[in-house]
DNA sequence: TGTTTTTTGACTTTCTTTGACTTTGACTTT
DNA sequence: AAAGTCAAAGTCAAAGAAAGTCAAAAAACA
């Protein structure tokens, strides 16, 4: 059934993307070879908020519909994060993580500037400069928790 | 999409401006490739009153549109934030102004908890319980420059 | 067979792009 | 000063590019 077919395909790309989806309906429609509505019928059939999907759209020009599965794929991902930060972490690692989170759509910009600044050299400046690095990862997980239990 | 585009253009000479902007709508629009009504659109569209943006403009031989973002009544309010703390906080204070924030609607709620987790005692286990009430206030007042850069 | 799910397509709504035309202001000329 | 010129920005409507809606027909299922 195409539907299943559809379905499928969408989870595989939300697969790749982490949990975050943005795909042009008629584009995907002409590709697959079916009406743009079906995609629309798959998508309010299948990822619904009851199942866990957030959905998300745009018409007219460069519009799309954006789909986001929440929780579990999103906490392995920011899992991956948490453990990928050892004892200490350098300003610039942790921007480097925090960007791909904010790139990946996990945290807003507003929430990229907050992190950055609880992490920055001017938040940790009372502590002698072979501190810094230690508290920076302590922080920096307690953050990502914070964006676990939050998301 | 060329409006993303122009708005996000708009928005970087804005932080380079702090908050303040003027343009020239056909050079720009040369510049840029398209037509100086796309600009105007973008404005209109993007850069409304209720979002936070005062527009003026001047026709006529050098002309321009002035685009502010006021965040001024806002940063006031955080300013008071930053002011009253001191060289130490406690945990306890620190949530108190939060949540003050959070009910005024100047953050949210997955903010609140960002800033909550970076100051929190798991964050600073690290160093020496003397030291704890210090940083956080250093890092409480780089949050809230941060709020207010981003507001 | 009756009910639910899928498929399709016509029509609607929203957002973007473009261009023709209007208004305004500064500067120049009479 | 008054009138004219030109260089801006403003306005508006038409065309285009998506996504949304809805109901009828078809298929699958129980």
């Amino acid at each position: 059934m195409l539907t299943d077919h559809i379905a499928r395909l969408i989870e595989e790309m939300l697969n790749e993307g982490n949990g975050i989806l943005e795909l042009q309906r008629n584009e995907m429609a002409s590709r697959l070879g079916c009406v743009p509505s079906q995609i629309s019928y798959v998508i309010s059939s299948r990822f619904t908020p009851e199942r866990g999907y957030i959905i998300e759209s745009r018409r007219g020009g460069g519009g799309c519909i954006r789909i986001v599965r929440k929780r579990i794929e999103q906490n392995e991902y920011l899992m991956h994060f948490f453990c990928a930060i050892g004892d200490q972490i350098e300003e610039n690692e942790a921007l480097a993580y925090l960007k791909n989170l904010l790139g990946n759509a996990l945290i807003t910009e507003r929430e990229f500037w907050i992190a950055a600044s609880a992490m920055s050299p001017a938040a940790l400046s009372d502590l002698p400069p072979n501190a810094r690095n230690t508290v920076r990862a302590t922080i920096f997980k307690q953050i990502i928790l914070s964006f676990m239990k939050n998301s």
